[in-house]
RNA sequence: GGGCGCAUAACUCAGUCGGUUAGAGUGCGAUCCUUACAAGGUCGAAGUCGCAGGUUCGAGUCCUGCUGCGCCCA
């Protein structure tokens, strides 16, 4: 055993062992009736790119997790996969086709451009699935599963149909957040927010026919100049006064209750509204009766009537109190045009550029059309005035180019029951979501049931298999074409029909004609939806013979990801699997997709299964950076695990997560640069993160990162990006290698055997009383997703006591033959059972270990030794025997260890030599010295110290140092040795403090209330504390007496 | 505007049911190349538990308000 090096060598364990474990399918689950299963599925991670930390986090739970269950005896499954990812990886493989080729998706094709974006898929999944492997993942590989794959494809085709059969999807206009740049909508979800800089403009539109005393114009105030052009109305307030005085109610009782310096402003508030009282009210009173009136406004360029409408929207307290309406391109407008059943009309075309209904402004990009516009406005006299002012402008997340609100037809899932169905799982408890505070946010949205539109204007994803008619006037018609369609399709299985008018509300995107006068009017188009279950071209041809087109569109990407739990499982085949994985134990997650995906997996699953997908959901922290920000790559803080298993291993990148997942919804790490010439590491700040090449605080040595773009900077070597926060894990791996080490070399001759009750030591008896409560501190933790707990429990237990004082006490027994075979048992014993509680989370260096020692002790434990397992990862987990545990010998323990830590205590600061070997007497009641008397060679070995006298009789000696602990004394001997100015100061200090404590005692137990009101028990304990407090002051008291005679 | 979380040593974090003298790792200081481990051992210094009230015999812990930071939703 001397060959083993003294150091973990993490990568070669990582190569060893994986290969293994896989190789023997130690992975794999099949369902088996006789087993309870266990079953997780991955969140499956983008194609878009390779794994982050964030994923290394979420990974490592689920694999730590699996690991533990499996030892457990359960059937433990754990399902990879990957997910398509929609608009995300497209948008990656377009940006990379325009930077590298300078062509765009039209310029190649959808056929080439999804061809392409396989290639890229394929790539980037062989990376993932690599990355996780890395990292000791235990998926049974064999299932893995693609949410685009023909399994997965399969269920989406299912869902869709049975959805569509059973009403719940349907098509209608929608405004959507269009990115003219990527040319499909998005959802909310994929729009950030961007304050910008532009400019408010105020337009006179003139009132047509005013009677005397009536106003000429109207202003409006827009930042959108351009959308003037698609306007349908101009609303005022339908009761301006009562608006205004709700205003100031409000301003009033904000005033109440603001704190001073917000006053001023409030009050400036109000003087406003009394100013607008006065000059505005009138004006709006009058306009709003003209709205009443039905009475119209020119709007200029287009020359068109359009109506005064008298609607909630216009808000009198802001601007003019008028504004403009354009439902199409506008959310709040939009509404208006519902309630007022106003024409909508588009002025867009796809690509961002104004249509024809734009007039003579049609063709141009919206920036430039919007220069046109104020100049066409200014030079007929209309432009009022221009403010300057910053604007909340929404942006795209994928293109970052600025959304448009854009009336399009969309696809939508009605949400109203299903949502009704996954609140209630939660609600009633079927599925729990841990830690509990998450379940709100998940209630709160899906109670706003809110249709989910599925459709995007994608090449990349599942495409809606629904054709729709052209246009039919009336429903009559549309009635008589779906009939058609069904005497040509025959009684065929796997299609479904829908009829659609369009909904309410008039939607048209028609230009009026020059004159402008006439009003327009809705279109009463029809259509007939067909869905078909399967992909059959025949029946496709024959509806496209009868002029039906299928959607272009492909379905969001949630879509298929909500299936994911049951669709992995053969859905909708009855499989073996489905009838045992499912529903599956837990997911384990991130709180951002809580709503987007958690929530939609539940309801798809009550929807197509019946029942829940999952019982569990945990919802992990998130890590920031050490300044709170969220770790990116654009940011240049953002950690490949890669780069930490390299320098840390897998198992430090493992524990390090497992010890810091919390309850809490962040963690902290901060981040480092690795110096790649002497390997120290360079902290990372804002400033330093965003530098091409960083000099190295220690050996001045430069590197380069992840901005190095010029050649020079290039050449340098590359800074790895990682955390200190590894280095506690990595650092902890080699000690349990060491202690393994020691414990591999000693176990030389080891033999199986019963070990009997009497043989047993203190120390050994409190090993395995330590020993067992971690067992159970471990499971229970486990358990309940405490991994931070487990894995401080394990650290602690490793290092502080197994390393710090079992091995250091087995030091002289090992040494003596008839007490050796004996400590070899407990020893290897306790290492077993420590290397299977770690294996969840540290699999590769336990099985380093569990290899070695199965080669020098096969046969371990206390009742005669049982044959060790093939593997720690198929190891039994360690069931805690309570028996074992033993309160008294912990505390007796305690004791030992309190008298070692003072004598190493009296030692340092008289700065004896470690050579030398001190005496010392110990004054104590007889338990204690029965206690401590036989631990002498532990005194020895541990403290170099040899005691000289022990129990109520021991004295100090003339010249001695004093330790004064609850209920001993300990005198060491120090002729030659002490130093008496620093023994005063340090007895000095211990007389005050313990003063302070007594005072606080003292007036605690002097309170008449706390004595009445207190349990007894623990009044009686304060007593028993405050004469021990009292006893130690005498002792110090007594020993500074003696020092200061020196 | 609504919701959620956090604030404890220089840094990153534990602290269970309210009850002994508030802990760990890193960093810092001292010391030791002691026969598993210098990625180590031993010892030490370092705290107004964010602020203000309240409940209680007793508050880092429970309640209210405030401040600061972060996240989510509109």
């Amino acid at each position: 055993m001397d060959e083993l090096p003294k150091q973990y060598e993490h990568a070669a364990a990582q190569d060893r062992w994986y290969p293994v474990w896989e190789g023997r399918g130690y992975f794999n689950s099949d369902p088996d009736p006789k087993r309870k299963p266990f079953t997780i599925v991955i969140p499956p991670p983008n194609v878009t790119g390779a794994l982050h930390l964030g994923h290394a986090l979420n990974n490592s739970l689920q694999d730590i997790l699996v690991r533990f269950k499996r030892m457990q005896g359960y059937n433990a499954l754990w399902m990879p996969g990957t997910d398509h990812a929609g608009i995300a990886t497209q948008a990656v493989v377009e940006r990379r086709l325009l930077a590298e080729e300078k062509l765009s998706r039209h310029d190649l094709g959808r056929e080439k451009l999804v061809e392409r974006i396989w290639t890229w898929k394929d790539a980037y999944e062989r990376r993932i699935l690599d990355q996780l492997k890395q990292m000791g993942c235990s998926c049974d590989w064999r299932r893995t599963r693609f949410t685009l794959d023909e399994t997965c494809a399969r269920a989406v085709r299912n869902t869709f149909f049975r959805m569509f059969q059973d009403k719940l999807i349907y098509r209608g206009k929608r405004l959507v957040n269009w990115d003219t740049f990527l040319q499909t909508a998005v959802s909310d979800d994929e729009v950030f927010h961007e304050t910008v800089k532009g400019a408010f403009w105020h337009f006179r539109y003139e009132v047509i026919g005013p009677k005397p005393g009536e106003p000429t114009h109207v202003t409006i105030a827009t930042t959108r100049p351009e959308t003037m052009l698609g306007d349908t109305a101009v609303a005022v307030h339908p009761d301006p006064a009562a608006a205004l005085d709700k205003v100031e109610a409000e301003l009033r009782e904000k005033l109440a209750s603001a704190p001073e310096k917000e006053r001023d402003g409030i009050r400036k508030q109000l003087e406003d509204l009394t100013e607008r009282r006065r000059t505005l009210l009138p004006q709006l009173i009058q306009l709003r009766d003209m709205a009443r009136d039905g009475r119209m406004v020119m709007l200029p360029i287009m020359k068109r009537a359009i109506p005064l409408v008298a609607d909630e929207w216009a808000k009198p307290e802001l601007g003019t109190g008028c504004v403009k309406i354009t439902p199409a391109h506008d959310p709040n407008d939009y509404e208006v045009g519902l309630r007022q059943e106003l024409p909508m009309i588009n002025i867009l075309n796809p690509d961002g550029t104004l249509n024809a209904n734009a007039g003579r402004h049609a063709g141009f990009t919206i920036p430039v059309a919007r220069k046109r516009v104020v100049a066409e406005m200014e030079e007929l006299g209309l432009l009022e005035k221009t403010e300057d002012r910053e604007i909340d402008l929404a942006h795209s997340d994928r293109s970052k180019t600025p959304i448009e609100p854009y009336l399009a037809d969309q696809w939508f899932v009605r949400m109203d029951e299903l949502a009704q169905s996954a609140m209630d799982a939660v609600s009633d408890g079927r599925v729990k979501i841990v830690p509990g505070r998450y379940a709100k946010g998940y209630l709160d949205w899906l109670g706003e049931k809110r249709d989910w539109p599925v459709s995007r204007q994608l090449w990349w994803g599942h495409r809606i298999p629904v054709w729709t008619s052209k246009p039919v006037r009336d429903l009559d018609g549309a009635r008589a074409l779906e009939k058609r369609a069904r005497d040509k399709l025959g009684g065929r299985d796997g299609v479904a029909y829908t009829v659609q008018a369009e909904e309410r509300g008039p939607h048209v995107e028609r230009a009026a004609d020059s004159t402008g006068y006439s009003a327009i009017v809705a279109g009463p188009d029809c259509h007939v939806h067909v869905c078909l279950r399967e992909d059959d071209p025949a029946v496709a041809k024959i509806l496209e013979d009868l002029g039906f087109v299928q959607s272009e569109d492909v379905l969001d990407t949630w879509f298929s990801s909500a299936l994911w739990p049951h669709s992995t499982l053969g859905w909708p085949e009855k499989t073996p699997e489905l009838g045992y994985y499912y529903p599956t134990s837990v997911l384990i997650t991130s709180r951002d997709i809580i709503t987007l995906w958690v929530a939609r997996m539940v309801l798809t699953g009550l929807y197509n299964v019946g029942d829940a997908p999952f019982r569990e959901v945990f919802i992990h922290p998130k890590i920031l950076d050490r300044d709170g920000e969220t770790m990116s790559k654009s940011k240049g803080n953002g950690v490949d695990p890669l780069d930490v298993i390299e320098k840390f291993g897998a198992d430090a990148l493992r524990f390090g997560l497992a010890y810091l997942t919390t309850e809490t919804q962040d963690v902290r790490m901060p981040v480092d640069f690795e110096c790649p010439h002497c390997h120290v590491l360079v902290e990372q700040t804002k400033k330093n993160r965003e530098l091409p090449r960083i000099a190295c605080k220690k050996c001045g040595g430069e590197f380069s990162t992840q901005w190095a773009t010029k050649e020079e900077d290039k050449a340098l070597p590359r800074g790895a990006v990682v955390s200190e926060r590894f280095e506690v894990a990595r650092n902890f791996a080699n000690k349990l290698w060491n202690a393994s080490r020691f414990s591999l070399m000693n176990l030389e001759g080891y033999t199986p055997g019963a070990v009997a009750e009497s043989e047993l030591t203190l120390e050994d008896r409190w090993v395995l009383s330590r020993l067992n409560t971690v067992t159970r501190q471990v499971t229970e933790a486990l358990e309940t997703f405490h991994y931070s707990e487990a894995a401080r429990a394990l650290y602690d237990f490793a290092w502080d006591e197994f390393c710090s004082f079992y091995v250091e006490m087995l030091k002289p027994r090992l040494g003596d033959a008839t007490l050796r075979p004996t400590a070899q048992r407990v020893l290897a014993h306790t290492l077993d059972t420590l290397l299977r509680l770690l294996q969840p989370i540290m699999p590769f260096i336990t099985e380093e270990v569990w290899q070695l020692l199965g080669g020098i002790a096969p046969k371990r434990g206390l009742d005669g030794g049982t044959a060790a397992a093939d593997s720690v990862m198929i190891a039994p987990w360690p069931a805690c025997d309570a028996a074992r545990i033993m309160p008294e010998i912990e505390t007796s323990f305690a004791r030992f260890q309190a008298v070692l830590v003072a004598l190493r205590d009296v030692r340092a600061r008289n700065n004896i030599a470690p050579k030398e070997t001190i005496e010392f007497s110990a004054r104590c009641d007889e338990a204690t010295a029965a206690l401590l008397e036989p631990m002498a060679p532990y005194f020895a070995t541990m403290a170099k110290a040899h005691a000289t006298a022990w129990g109520p009789a021991a004295t100090a000696p003339e010249m001695s140092a004093s330790a004064t602990l609850p209920g001993m004394e300990v005198f060491v001997d120090l002729r030659g040795f002490i130093d008496v100015k620093a023994e005063i100061a340090r007895h000095e200090k211990e007389r005050d403090n313990l003063a302070k404590l007594i005072v606080g005692k003292q007036s605690k137990l002097g309170n008449a209330s706390f004595v009445e009101r207190a349990p007894p028990a623990v009044v009686e304990q304060e007593r028993e504390s405050l004469a021990q407090l009292e006893k130690q002051r005498e002792s110090v008291v007594a020993t500074l007496e003696k020092l200061r005679a020196m």
